[in-house]
DNA sequence: ATTAGTTGTCATCGA
DNA sequence: AATCGATGACAACTA
């Protein structure tokens, strides 16, 4: 190709290579591996150290920009979009398989340690720490953490018929549990008044176990259950009542549940009290007991010799953990969760085993505690989300996207703490990081992660649903309202059917912001102007412009090549728009107040029909960068937009030769250029202002803020190299097509009527000014009607425009609001299937106990009583009364049999 | 040639 | 009453 086009890439390779290794770094701590498309400018070891052999997020964004620098301006605008679209579809593909197998795991514990009752606790024991994991499964965690933690423990339990799983199911319901226990521990963090009764005696109950994990069982989770429930359901007791156990005399000690009314042999048990405790179990929301306990019974047996009553609990107990796999497989895949009460009672037990060993020890009090402690990567992590727990009302939509970033960085961080230098990243990023391995999450201080946080939310929010109404689903994201996103966040993260996650949103953005900032930075240290102006044809420059908090409503550009997602929020919007008032400060300006802009528009849009969106970022009109790369430059003094304007349609009228409107009109543009169109229109116009303010997508000035007077040439020409650019690339690319076509019909219509300005003028202009205008203007009654109908089109042109968005936006929202609440009723499936499972294991407990009083119940012969034969009845005042089963009362001390004889239990 | 998506335009309504 | 924005409907265009 050309000179400057190598010169290009000469300047693109500084800041590939520099930018771009930053950012591989950057991404490959956090568990992405990327392919920049570095492989020319990176030494194979590199490559292969720092990108990894495969790839995706940023590479085809690169390639996409090598092409084009490569190939000139040959490629058509929409290629671009198409191109991104797809990538974006490749890439979200991708970054959603992330998801799937890169759950942080020591966050994941962390929150399991730290959270409430988890509606979802038989997951809790799938994710050993990391901190005891050898780092080499921690790779193969990395590699498959899906499929690998499963199989580890299974090894580790040595379960039967585990390994018979169906991996694919496996890795789903992992995905979904760990997404879910993310969500939920997120929403443990944003909640802010965590209910801090439960959590702290779960950490004091874990951290005890810690000291003595063998005794961590039925003592636990009965103290557990003493201190947490109260007593309340007596009607399970008879139902349950009447089960038979062959549960015989336990150990004392061994039998936690029954020892202290048993065992004691005292005969003021308080046998009323345990099944209080019983009772309380049976409350749906106390599954950290419900782990406890199940821990306990898991570990119960292990304790004792087989044979022993608790045998045959234990055994019931892995009798039904072969069903288990399939009662997740059916929570997880959202089938109806009516199983046998045994199979939910039990769903959990298996692997329980692994959590004490793994989990238990791992998390002392203090650690827990402690909010503030940041001695381990736990806390770290905890203390960021803490942080971003108060961060300020306006960051609230932040929240949404914190947790994932940082489970995705912390995560990432640990995974690769094995293969890669994380101090390598650690200078980039705090300077004053502490190395250690264990505290990787020091690598992404709350700044940094909000920084990708805001840009993401800056940059990409804008973006375009393209791939995901391409049949992605990875549309959900940010709602219309920092609660939406709340709702969002705690729901999303995971449970999702192949529902996409804010995670993979996050990674895709996160390199799609990386590569903005990159540009960015480039732009900052200059550019040079082709450069820019070939950026910006490709929509990058837009992107770094939005980074730059201009605020520019770039988000066409940038979406639909790009990203995938977004239902992106009013709110947002606002804030864009408030983010584009302050916007003025770029030097590279789109200066979208200029007419001339949407002038662009109409010239490109004609031509291709991507354009639109990419000339309202590339809104700038002239620029001396422009003339010096133009070939034709035949207008070669450009001072303002309508001088550029009227110098492209007179260049375009000379080449059809149309003639109609050459001549003297030219000069006649000029001067109403220069009396009205840079004074009046561009300074402090209202319209402008208003214009600062609306929602409007397309509108090539909407995203300017009011250009102050003294900026706006200064702005224009700048911002305007790539307007030229763009249209001088249409006249090389397509000179032998006709040039009609580059005309829309009323462009054509105004310079058939000769009409002495612009349509953007036209159209953009606030009614008084345009009322000035025509009233300074001698017109035909033909030309004002055309003038009038340009303007209504134009106006309607853009409005249309918005509407779509908006609709677009609308209906992004719902299918957001559609798969949350898809969650959400997942999520209280998987609730009730909780207290389904507790109410079994109450249920169970409850018969153990009732056979364990009945065995020290005797009749008046001395012979233990046949709980078939007699139940308990409750009194009000605390009384209970054996009687039998055909509702005859009888007194196991006297041996004489009453009528409801009452047979009081001291508590 | 068909089809789906995009975009512009018109008509209409409500503010 | 005029203007403007929003939106449904339709047509033209494109891939």
């Amino acid at each position: 190709m050309s000179s400057d086009i190598l010169k290009t890439m000469l300047y693109l390779k500084k800041y590939f290579t520099e930018g771009l290794i930053q950012m591989a770094i950057l991404l490959s701590l956090c568990g992405v591996r990327v392919d920049v498309g570095l492989e020319p400018y990176l030494p194979p070891s590199w490559h292969e150290m720092i990108l990894g052999p495969t790839s995706a997020v940023t590479q085809t964004q690169f390639h996409n920009l090598r092409n084009r620098l490569e190939d000139g301006h040959g490629l058509h605008p929409k290629n671009v979009d198409l191109d991104g679209y797809f990538t974006a579809r490749r890439l979200l593909g991708w970054v959603r398989s992330l998801d799937r197998v890169q759950v942080p795991h020591a966050e994941l514990e962390t929150w399991l340690v730290q959270r409430e009752p988890d509606p979802l606790p038989m997951e809790c024991p799938d994710q050993p720490s990391l901190l005891e994991r050898a780092p080499a499964a921690v790779e193969r965690e990395r590699r498959d953490p899906s499929v690998e933690p499963r199989a580890l423990h299974d090894n580790e339990e040595g379960t039967p018929g585990r390994g018979a799983l169906n991996e694919r199911g496996q890795e789903e319901e992992d995905e979904e549990d760990n997404l879910a226990r993310m969500q939920q521990f997120y929403s443990w963090t944003e909640g802010g008044g965590r209910p801090g009764g439960s959590y702290g005696r779960t950490n004091r109950e874990l951290t005890r176990n810690e000291e003595d994990p063998t005794s961590f069982s039925f003592e636990e989770c009965l103290r557990l259950l003493d201190e947490t429930f109260p007593f309340t359901e007596e009607q399970e007791l008879s139902d349950v009542g009447s089960r038979s156990g062959e549960l015989e005399r336990h150990p004392p000690g061994r039998n936690p549940l029954l020892s202290p009314i048993i065992l004691s042999n005292n005969p003021s048990l308080d046998l009323e009290l345990c099944w209080q405790d019983l009772f309380a179990i049976m409350e749906p929301e106390n599954t950290d007991v419900d782990d406890d306990m199940m821990t306990s019974f898991d570990h119960a047996p292990d304790s004792r010799p087989s044979g022993t009553p608790w045998g045959v609990g234990s055994a019931a107990l892995h009798q039904n953990c072969n069903s288990l796999d399939n009662g997740i497989t059916d929570v997880d895949q959202e089938v109806p969760l009516m199983e046998t009460p045994v199979q939910h009672g039990l769903l959990q037990s298996p692997s329980q085993s692994v959590l004490e060993p793994a989990l238990l020890p791992l998390i002392p009090s203090a650690e827990l505690d402690d909010h503030s402690s940041a001695l381990n990567t736990r806390d770290i992590l905890k203390n960021s989300n803490m942080n971003t727990l108060h961060s300020p009302p306006d960051h609230m939509d932040l929240l949404g996207e914190d947790p994932s970033e940082d489970f995705c960085m912390g995560q990432n961080a640990e995974d690769n703490s094995s293969t890669l230098n994380i101090n390598l990243l650690a200078q980039d990023i705090v300077d004053n990081m502490e190395a250690s391995p264990g505290l990787q999450y020091d690598l992404y201080p709350e700044d940094t992660a909000s920084f990708d946080v805001n840009f993401h939310l800056r940059d990409l929010t804008p973006s375009s649903s393209a791939a995901s109404l391409g049949g992605n689903n990875m549309t959900e994201d940010l709602l219309t309202s920092p609660s939406s996103v709340f709702l969002v966040d705690k729901e999303d993260v995971g449970d999702d059917d192949g529902l996409p996650s804010p995670l993979s949103d996050l990674l895709v953005d996160a390199a799609i912001l990386d590569e903005m900032k990159l540009f960015d930075m480039a732009l900052e240290e200059g550019f040079s102007p082709e450069m820019a102006a070939r950026l910006e044809e490709e929509g990058y420059l837009d992107c770094e412009v939005a980074k730059r908090d201009t605020g520019r409503d770039d988000d066409h550009s940038v979406s639909v090549t790009e990203d995938p997602r977004e239902p992106r929020s009013h709110q947002q919007d606002g804030e864009e728009e408030a983010d584009s008032d302050s916007g003025l400060s770029l030097d590279f300006s789109h200066s979208p107040a200029s007419p001339t802009a949407s002038e662009t528009s109409y010239y490109s849009s004609s031509s291709s029909s991507s354009s639109t969106t990419s000339s309202s970022c590339v809104s700038a009109v002239e620029s001396p960068y422009y003339e010096d790369e133009d070939e034709d430059a035949e207008e070669g003094l450009v001072s303002s937009d309508m001088e550029v304007e009227v110098t492209i349609k007179q260049e375009e009228l000379e080449e059809e030769e149309m003639g109609a409107v050459g001549g003297g009109f030219p000069e006649n543009v000029k001067l109403f250029s220069a009396n009205y169109g840079d004074r009046k229109l561009l300074n402090g116009f209202p319209w402008l202002e208003h214009i600062g303010h609306d929602h409007t997508y397309n509108q090539p000035w909407s995203s300017t803020s009011p250009p102050s007077l003294g900026k706006m040439p200064t702005k224009h020409t700048k911002s305007s190299q790539p307007h030229h650019n763009r249209r001088h690339y249409h006249y090389s690319s397509s000179r032998h097509i006709s040039e009609t076509k580059m005309w829309s019909r009323d462009e054509r219509r105004a310079r058939a009527l000769k009409i002495p300005f612009s349509n953007e003028l036209i159209v953009n202009l606030p009614v008084d000014e345009f009322n000035d205008l025509l009233t300074s203007y001698q017109l035909g009654e033909d030309q004002l009607a055309l003038i009038r109908d340009i303007r209504r089109r134009g106006k309607n042109k853009i409005a249309a425009q918005n509407c779509r968005k908006r609709k677009m936006g609308v209906l992004l929202g719902l299918e957001d609001e559609v798969s949350g609440l898809r969650r959400h009723r997942l999520r209280l499936l998987r609730e009730k299937q909780d207290a389904l499972r507790n109410l079994q294991e109450m249920k169970r407990r409850l018969n153990t106990l009732y056979q364990e009083v009945f065995s020290r119940l005797t009749d008046e012969d001395g012979r233990p009583l046949d709980a078939t034969e007699y139940m308990l009845n409750f009194g009000d005042n605390d009384s209970v009364v054996v009687a039998s089963r055909e509702q005859e009362a009888w007194l196991p001390q006297t041996g004489e049999k009453t009528s409801k004889k009452q047979r009081n239990k001291k508590k």
